[in-house]
DNA sequence: TTTGTTGCAAAACGTTTGCAGCCTC
DNA sequence: GAGGCTGCAAACGTTTTGCAACAAA
């Protein structure tokens, strides 16, 4: 039973977040949440969206507007990866990990390394207060590799 | 004179480049890597065409173009950061660094570490052909801790 | 001469915003 | 009951695309 991040638990830390600031607790927000948390891997604004219509309708205006409020408090990260939009991933119940992404295709791929993770988090700044990072590892996968030998 | 960087050995990449993919060598490329290559710093594409517009005249589809054959040659890279507009940056000439970024305002600082540089470049994978990599922290510039303390 | 490239404008795309009605507090 | 939140649709800003004219090969 090593579920410390059971939804429960996430949805307390939401909760208590918005109580503190003074924002309302809306079926909404904790519908969304839960979707995220209770699905893997990463996803954009408009894959949430589609997701969740088949058991909790929600606009995407209260998806962009959630998913803020979200990262904010640090249930979730925004990542940029390559393309046009956005993906985010939860945060808790996640092993820290990294992402390896191809150039060509925009696949991204997770490893995990303890020795760049030790290395990175041993930084620290007087003037800039980290919450948290990402490396991303940029090149052709081998699927990518192999077509590019043709042109 | 430590000038290996200079624009002729960047040209001449570039031109390698062209030839290998049979690209045409239009002035209009060579305009737009000279112009990346003189100027120091993050620059977006709406940025690029707004200053060359003095010099030289491109439109904004020939500058994207040429980017999307710059970031293939790898004479620059891509920076996703938070914000709606890709940010490029030279690659050559450009010690490596990595990028501190504020979750709220957006601002972005530079700085360098030998040994978290070293600790990734150690770094290789069977599958998966590295060419570059980003490394950013986010947290909260002292300006943005400030301003929270209010809210 | 051929065909890739350019410039322009329009379209596409993800995201944000304005507003009326709703529902949490 | 008041005011924040939602859903909808329209607006926005960045990037992409279609097409005719141009120019590198």
């Amino acid at each position: 039973m090593r579920e410390d991040n059971s939804y429960e638990v996430i949805r307390d830390v939401f909760t208590e977040y918005l109580i503190k600031k003074q924002h309302r607790k809306t079926p909404e927000r904790y519908a969304i949440l839960e979707h995220i948390y209770l699905h893997e891997g990463h996803f954009d604004a408009e894959l949430l969206y589609n997701a969740m219509q088949k058991d909790y309708r929600v606009s995407l205006a209260t998806i962009y507007n959630t998913l803020e409020l979200l990262l904010d408090c640090s249930l979730i990260v925004k990542h940029p990866f390559v393309g046009q939009t956005a993906q985010f991933e939860k945060t808790f119940g996640n092993s820290i990990h990294h992402h390896l992404v191809c150039s060509k295709c925009g696949a991204v791929k997770e490893f995990s390394d303890k020795k760049i993770r030790t290395t990175i988090q041993a930084k620290n700044f007087a003037s800039f207060e980290i919450t948290h990072y990402s490396l991303y590892l940029y090149g052709l996968c081998n699927k990518c590799k192999n077509e590019r030998k043709k042109s």
